[in-house]
DNA sequence: TAAGTGTATCAATTGAATTAATACACTTAG
DNA sequence: CTAAGTGTATTAATTCAATTGATACACTTA
């Protein structure tokens, strides 16, 4: 369900990290769900324990999840509210919007691929 | 125009292909204006000229600049077809909507946004 | 009590990013 | 032709975050 892409120059914890975020997303963890426990997944991708905690740990800033001591990880119950998240996907947002716009797309046809991508 | 910003994780190199890329896409720098120069550049940003020129390389690949041996680096005056640049693209729309869509804005917030940034 | 949870620590390694110095081939202005 | 300005190539060195490995701690649950 995780993946991991040694060809992306990204850090292993911030693909993780955007990975299980987007699975939360997109509605395929749902509330309260339990994520696998950081010894479980560190085994399963082969890469070290602290790492798949790092990921965790920012998720777990932004509002995504939570922890509980000695029972595990799991999908947060409520929307995440986090500033800085938010700031920097309306950045984001901006910057790829503007550069589809210069390549030729149109209204319409981003319009289109919105509505496609709700729910 | 050129900002570098030391507390961004990102590459320096990265950085600046970013910024120049959205000057490019959001109008400020035409078609055919020409760049500072590679030694310009890293001279007023205080970084070393080959980080420069990585930059300029990866905008070259992706289609937005062209370089002209002796005389300089200009804007491109077609349009960039580069086809991972357009799918990386779209990816990062498709995620990006996602995650706003589940933080809980609306159809119409981001339509309304996305035409405010055309033009 | 034993097994499972996330965490903390510290030392070590790895690898990309960046620097530094230099030289080359090209073009343009004088 | 010459000098200055263009991007590039090369090589060695440095820097720093990411990642690993080993270990121990506090917590919860069966």
């Amino acid at each position: 369900m995780i993946k991991i892409n040694y060809k992306d120059s990204r850090p292993l914890h911030e693909q993780i990290e955007d990975n299980i975020r987007q699975l939360i997303v997109s509605g395929a963890l749902q509330k309260e769900d339990k994520l696998p426990s950081v010894r479980e997944l560190s085994s399963h991708l082969a890469i070290n324990p602290n790492t798949i905690s790092r990921a965790y740990r920012d998720l777990e800033m932004q509002g995504y999840i939570y922890k509980v001591a000695g029972r595990g990880t799991f999908v947060s119950e409520i929307v995440p509210i986090d500033p800085n998240r938010k700031n920097k996907l309306l950045n984001t947002f901006d910057e790829t919007v503007r550069e589809l716009y210069f390549l030729g797309y149109s209204d319409e046809e981003l319009m289109n691929r919105m509505k496609d991508l709700k729910k």
